[in-house]
DNA sequence: AATCCACTGGGCAATCTGTTCAGTGGTACG
DNA sequence: CGTACCACTGAACAGATTGCCCAGTGGATT
């Protein structure tokens, strides 16, 4: 579960460069190629790295707008809106939390102009009591993990 | 910029077998090897692929909560308080949003005590006014892409 | 009709992968 | 103190994959 410094420079690394095998890692991390090779299955098998799966840019894909909708779900409806809004391609994220049936919802559109129908198909669904929502203007922290990492190694390091 | 049927299976089949390599992919794909590269240089070119970095999962490092804050920021401190937010390990996403010096930020700690800690590190920089916190309790669908990727190759088709 | 472009199918050398093996050092435990 | 266990090293092997190049084909553009 927790991991060591080498477990965080196999990650860091793998995370600069995707591309690199581990043969190529055992020759930058001066270590025998069967121990990159474990540790990697170990870190999988953990559950620490889920996979590698392609990162793509909805922007790219045609839809730059993110928002986050806020949403407050009538009292057992849940289940239903959750299985709803697994089927709208533009909903990105779903996720419960604190708060009296409120979920909180990540979405993207291709325009300003789409964004008013990605919402209506979105808090359209019967069971959606109340939603607020707001775009998402700059990402001066995209989504990322090397910071946690680097300090759950050094975490380890200093037990 | 737009993608194409087979370039949306190239991405599925990235996603659900991260580790499968170009031939095999040309082989499932029934398309020669060097379509299956040619598309992937220009999908990456493109910047609808990003990358293959390492999905890595926060609890399993010892992060198994979740929050997000939402933060007033004080007239004029918006770039302090960013610069600020990005050396916090545990803060995974910072996002700006319509609202009056609104930010939106991903958080997360290693347990519900822990999440006080980590709260008090973000909110206690001067040029937060207000903060709210909402704890994440379950993850109906987690971040995903592939219902978008073949949203937009199916919208190309029906061209 | 000429040109451009994407795709095919083939071939090549170089490299990497998956796997196995024996040997070494540190550590936990009876 | 001895044994057992574990992780790591360094090496080897066949098989597969990669990056790269080429000529030929078919469709679309000009």
């Amino acid at each position: 579960m927790a991991i060591d410094h080498l477990d965080g420079r196999i990650i860091v690394l793998l995370a600069e460069e995707p591309r690199i095998g581990v043969l190529e890692m055992s020759r930058r991390l001066g270590v025998a190629r069967g121990t990159v090779q474990a540790r990697l299955d170990r870190l999988q098998s953990n559950g620490v790295i889920r996979g590698f799966g392609p990162q793509v840019d909805p922007a790219a894909l045609g839809y730059p707008v993110t928002a986050f909708a806020t949403l407050q779900i009538r009292q057992g409806q849940g289940a239903d809106v959750r299985a709803y809004l697994a089927t709208v391609p533009e909903v990105l994220e779903l996720l419960t939390t604190t708060g009296s049936g409120d979920m909180l919802c990540r979405l993207v559109a291709r325009s300003n102009a789409d964004l008013q129908r990605v919402i209506d198909r979105v808090v359209g669904f019967d069971g959606i009591v109340r939603a607020s929502t707001a775009i998402v203007m700059e990402n001066p922290v995209p989504l990322r993990i090397i910071p946690l990492v680097e300090q759950a190694a050094r975490d380890r390091e200093e037990t």
